[in-house]
RNA sequence: GGUCGGGUGGCCGAGAGGCUAGGCAGAGGUCUGCAAAACCUCCCACAGCGGUUCGAAUCCGCUCUCGACCUCCA
């Protein structure tokens, strides 16, 4: 059994019921990063919301498919040099050490934000046979052109065809057509200014470069997705999602492309997440106004005032919708920390909690296990994470309440209890997939914790009394922790 | 300039014609040797100005304002 979701479809602009090709089965398409430097942290908040649609629709029942590229080639610079090139030679690596470098760094970065892994992890050079098809079948179908070497698409030709250029993102047709024509002359080998790249004709010094029927090149911006997700998902698959910066021209061509080699759409639905602020502006390294994830969790920043575990950075996500912009704010993020603290702590309770509850259904149940279903059912509603959070908030007040007794155990079934548990621990645990990180607080709080001991220790040493110096050693010993006196003080580690 | 999307209480943020969002902060209370935590109660906001309506934060118009895209961008 499948639950029965809406989401909200950029294509439309409204939210639809969701039906999937094949019943049961969601083939979903995520644009992922293009590793020439390290990860933003806008992209993060992309990932890890993905992330969570991903858990919700395998929760929902869904046997999903989730693929996310990774960009290694093809992103023009203005100047014409691919970007991966040109970070290799500020860098003096190798193009593919660069991408490596960038893509490692990024699997870390989604691993501390506990995103799982994608299904499928394509990489745009390794289907460079693929893409070279499909620049051939839109060719074939008339709706790319050959220019010294290079291909581009052609786009009134695609639009006198009854195609829908612009229809993701809202772009009027003729607009685009006369927008184009001023900017004519500033064209190169391009026909029209609305035509887009499939293959480019590489020059001498370009470091990425495969042979193809036009020339020695490399693909255009757009291609590695639509000839990724063709070959992962088929011509048409369920979702693609990606940040809403990428609608146009990104997504717009890629339709464009797909539509061109087969005439079918690619994707049913697209998802599109909203930016991340900072300060009520938008990021920009030009400006300052900006802060990676590494600051965000050191707090080395000026925007700041502390750092922030990543798992809290992740719960202050996870309190906006994907589709809201979300401002970060020192206060925001303060708030955030103790909410999320507040949640772990209780779940973490969870398991402790022993109390006789009754054998039979109570008034009490109901109240429960609605609230129970409400956070369910605000994830069917575009993946409302938000509101399901404050579902959830309305049960760990009733898991603290029946804990320090303001509730009687007696007036909760025990069924009842056991249903809420499981609920509570998989939807933070595997949906929302907050692992609790506030370990490596504890471990702060041990660090202090020793010192101080140890300090009292250095004291009770001095005075010889070895008697109680021993005490605290053994006890510290039999509580897991090995004190090591050496000729510069005292150690400890964990055994 | 064009296109699209926002402006919600002290802060962050859901909601989207009549019905409690939630988190954080603040006030009072319960508990406690004192704290902390937890729980209870209170704090009833929707940028401005008009309009539609029995009724608008929610619909319409205008104004102000912020952001995205139009060029690589999550």
């Amino acid at each position: 059994m499948t639950r029965q979701l809406k989401l909200f479809n950029s294509l439309k602009r409204e939210k639809e019921e969701f039906i999937p090709i094949q019943e049961g089965k969601i083939g979903m398409y995520v644009c992922g990063p293009t590793v020439y430097s390290d990860v933003h942290l806008g992209n993060c908040r992309t990932f890890v919301s993905f992330d969570i649609i991903y858990r919700y629709l395998v929760y929902a029942g869904y046997k999903v498919r989730y693929v996310r590229n990774i960009t290694d080639v093809g992103h023009l610079l203005d100047d014409g040099e691919d970007r991966m090139s040109r970070g290799a030679r500020l860098d003096q690596l190798e193009p593919m050490e660069v991408a490596q470098r960038y893509t490692v760094g990024f699997h870390d970065m989604m691993r501390t934000f506990n995103t799982k892994a994608p299904s499928i992890e394509p990489r745009a050079t390794g289907h460079i046979i693929e893409q070279i098809k499909m620049v051939e079948d839109i060719l074939a179908r008339g709706y790319a052109y050959v220019k010294e070497g290079s291909v581009y698409f052609n786009t009134p030709k695609f639009i006198a065809d009854g195609y829908p250029y612009g229809e993701l993102s809202g772009r009027v047709i003729d607009e685009l057509l006369n927008e184009s024509r001023d900017n004519l002359k500033n064209q190169d080998e391009k026909n029209h200014p609305s035509d887009f790249a499939l293959w480019i004709k590489a020059s001498e010094e370009h470091l990425m470069r495969w042979s193809s029927p036009w020339s020695v090149g490399f693909p255009g911006w757009h291609l590695e997705c639509s000839a990724m997700s063709t070959k992962y998902l088929g011509e048409t698959f369920d979702i693609h999602g990606g940040g809403n910066d990428l609608k146009f021209p990104h997504h717009e061509n890629e339709i464009a492309q797909s539509m061109g080699s087969c005439s079918k759409a690619p994707a049913n639905y697209w998802l599109h997440t909203n930016m991340l602020l900072l300060n009520g502006k938008k990021m920009s390294k030009s400006e300052g106004n900006t802060i990676s994830p590494a600051e965000l969790f050191s707090g080395n920043s000026k925007h700041i005032t502390k750092g922030y575990s990543p798992m809290t950075v992740k719960f202050f996500f996870l309190q906006a919708h994907y589709r809201s912009p979300l401002d970060i704010t020192d206060e925001a993020l303060q708030a955030a920390e103790k909410g999320y603290k507040r949640l772990i702590e209780a779940i973490k309770a969870l398991d402790s909690i022993t109390l006789a509850f009754s054998l039979s259904p109570t008034i009490k149940d109901k109240e429960i296990l609605n609230i129970i279903e409400e956070s369910i059912s605000h994830m069917d509603d575009d993946f409302n994470v938000p509101n399901s959070l404050a579902s959830v908030f309305e049960l760990i007040s009733i898991v603290n309440s029946l804990k320090d007794g303001h509730i009687a155990a007696t007036d909760v079934s025990i069924d009842c209890w056991n249903n809420m548990k499981s609920h509570l621990t998989d939807i933070v645990y595997s949906v929302f997939a907050l692992n609790n990180d506030l370990e490596a607080e504890s471990s702060k709080s041990l660090d202090g914790l020793m010192k101080l001991i140890l300090e009292l220790r250095a004291d009770v040493r001095d005075r010889k009394d070895w008697l109680t110096a021993d005490k605290i050693r053994d006890s510290l010993k039999d509580a897991g922790v090995q004190v090591k006196d050496g000729k510069d003080g005292t150690t400890w580690s964990l055994i």
